[in-house]
DNA sequence: TGTTAGCACTCATTAGATTGGAGTGCTAAT
DNA sequence: ATTAGCACTCCAATCTAATGAGTGCTAACA
């Protein structure tokens, strides 16, 4: 059997009347509704053609037919096709600049949570390749010592430091002078035994201090997978769609908000992903597609943002199955517009804001515009 | 009438009976497992006066009764009023030595909420007057400063700043020298304004970037009330209860989880209110005794922790007014003890690794136990 | 006077039975 | 190829009756 243009005007017109009501549709609403001037038995036979096909499904006999998981993927996938031709007209999303992009991102989901009305969640971007840009070790009180590493993309790390033996400032000034000239430009799998060695040597005494240095340099450039930050927003969305509100799935679901580490997981998978559809970096995720088995009853729509300067993070929208594809495709498109139009002007500026978990920055340049 | 002591005894029967069950507890059930050798219709007749004194009331006529608000109080109170006496016995959590406090805290929240199958939550210290210890600034490049600012509770906060014409060592030096004499041990409250222009006065051409460190300790040292650190956990233990587990009030509540802003409001005024009861440092909110209407069909216990060096901050447990109280109260009991022990020996080490939202530090002596 | 047994009554819950209607499949006519 | 018509299916909503846990009250009892 053949898919041929009036079975697929068809499909369509269920699916999204199914998206709208998600009650399962019958052949006489289509029969009304379509621009096909056909009458309910025909759309009746050619619906019998779509379910043998595998688009559309039947919950129970006698019953209106609802798409299945290869129907919305057909539907998705024209749907993205024909996206990816328009420009997407952007409404302005309400982003301030904020002074910290962790802020930003909090903001990220929570209206576009209230913009599409599922749960939504962000990581925070991660650095490909993370190299040293600046360490400076200070004394704060006798036996402590306070450093700094800075890294290129401006991530920035603090730790205190015990020593055992007091230190003067010329030696603290040596010592600086070494760690930077040693470690500056060198990504965490540069920095080998030997080169710790021979500082600790150079460094005489304080070869312990290096030693705490050098640990805080490879936790701050390589940091934690684990804990990488995510947001959510929205969970509660999911009980304004009956067919996830029933405490069984509503729990697995919002648990599975909860937990973020697997969230981390699934959205870190995505992001990979993406480079398979070029053009718009946008996946979706329909039912048993998902990498998590927990969502099965959903659809993941997820999309990688780039804030240049390596910064890479992924965004993901959580919804039923019948999910306003098209919305929420238009909506990340306009959100990746508009997070570039915020970081992307100044490289800079960009990787300066970004130092998520691990420090407060405040905007550089303050512009205000409250 | 007068709440002798057989009446009590029947009140904590059908609130423990209660606790158990989620259903309304009849006069025979009482009759039966009760201490007391009486008649159901005895009950009865006891059941009748504790609704007139309002301990307790029935979903409608011929049902059993279920404890109203006063009645779980009353039994409340007497129980902490119990526990008081009791040294808690600890069984030992599994909190390990993380390196960050806010590793801890989210196994806190974790850990509880696991142990009590209770939606928890937990938020994060604060200082009551943050102190100046230390400023450094650094010159990265040619047009950029860091500047580090440490206060008295090892609170840290980075910040670049921009500057206009280059800065050589020197006159760095000078800069820091200056900041860390006029600065070092003030509040914020204690900066003034003419401070200020005084040394800006003394920067001489650099007093921008006075200017700009002010800005920037004034932020450190004032973190915003707005988002302090808030994590949740168990939001989904609330579906074990079915009485809270339908769809609206299900929705409601993990709202309010969400809703971090005014979690923070609910804790932060349950922490001033402890000094009431004295010793405990517990509150007990039941049902509309709760500051936050969402709450209303839930109970909350909170308890403030105390890290010492001024750290505050506030945990958690929401669950359905038929709360195991005695469990609770023992957990956070055993939980203040754990911190304690965690935290409370070196009060040094203690606030050391307190940079919560604001810096990543590891622990400075590195006393692995895993 | 406090306690108990017994009885009539209430009312939420459950299971069955009934019905209405939306929808299908099939067949025969157009 | 399309459509009208009819018989059939089955979910969902409504009603009914039965069940049973629980109460309040009264009268008897220690």
């Amino acid at each position: 059997m053949e898919l041929d243009g009036r079975k697929k005007v068809i499909l369509k017109t269920i699916i999204q009347n199914y998206l709208e009501t998600g009650e399962p549709v019958g052949s006489r609403t289509i029969s009304k509704c379509s621009d096909l001037k056909l009458s309910s038995a025909t759309i009746r036979n050619e619906m019998s053609d779509l379910e043998e096909m595998g688009y559309i499904l039947q919950p129970h006999t006698s019953s209106g037919r609802i798409p299945s998981d290869k129907g919305y993927r057909l539907y998705v996938d024209e749907l993205i096709r024909e996206k990816d031709q328009e420009v997407a007209d952007i409404k302005e999303l309400m982003i301030q600049k904020t002074d910290r992009l962790e802020h930003v991102l909090k903001h990220v989901v929570k209206v576009l949570a209230s913009n599409t009305n599922y749960a939504t969640m962000i990581t925070g971007p991660t650095y490909h390749q993370n190299r040293l840009k600046f360490i400076q070790l200070s004394k704060v009180s006798e036996k402590q010592l306070l450093a700094v590493i800075v890294t290129e993309g401006n991530l920035m790390k603090n730790q205190f430091l015990e020593i055992d033996e007091p230190i003067d400032d010329d030696q603290l000034l040596k010592l600086n002078l070494l760690l930077n000239t040693q470690l500056n430009g060198l990504t965490i799998g540069e920095i080998n035994l030997d080169m710790i060695r021979n500082m600790k040597l150079q460094a005489g005494i304080h070869s312990s201090v290096v030693g705490s240095v050098v640990d805080a340099v490879a936790d701050a450039i390589q940091p934690d997978e684990e804990d990488r930050p995510v947001f959510t927003s929205g969970a509660t969305n999911i009980f304004k769609y009956p067919e996830l509100s029933d405490s069984a799935t509503a729990s697995e679901l919002i648990n599975a908000l909860e937990e973020k580490k697997e969230l981390v997981e699934i959205l870190k998978g995505s992001g990979l992903e993406a480079d398979d559809s070029p053009g718009t970096g946008i996946q979706v995720y329909i039912g048993n597609e998902s990498p998590n088995a927990k969502l099965k009853d959903c659809s993941m729509v997820t999309a990688s943002y780039d804030l240049g300067g390596g910064l890479k993070g992924t965004i993901g929208i959580l919804g039923p199955k019948r999910m306003d594809y098209e919305n929420v495709v238009d909506n990340l498109k306009m959100l990746k517009v508009q997070l570039d139009k915020i970081f992307g002007d100044e490289k800079n500026k960009t990787v300066q804001d970004v130092s998520i978990t691990i420090d407060a920055i405040t905007q550089p340049t303050p512009e205000e515009e409250e």
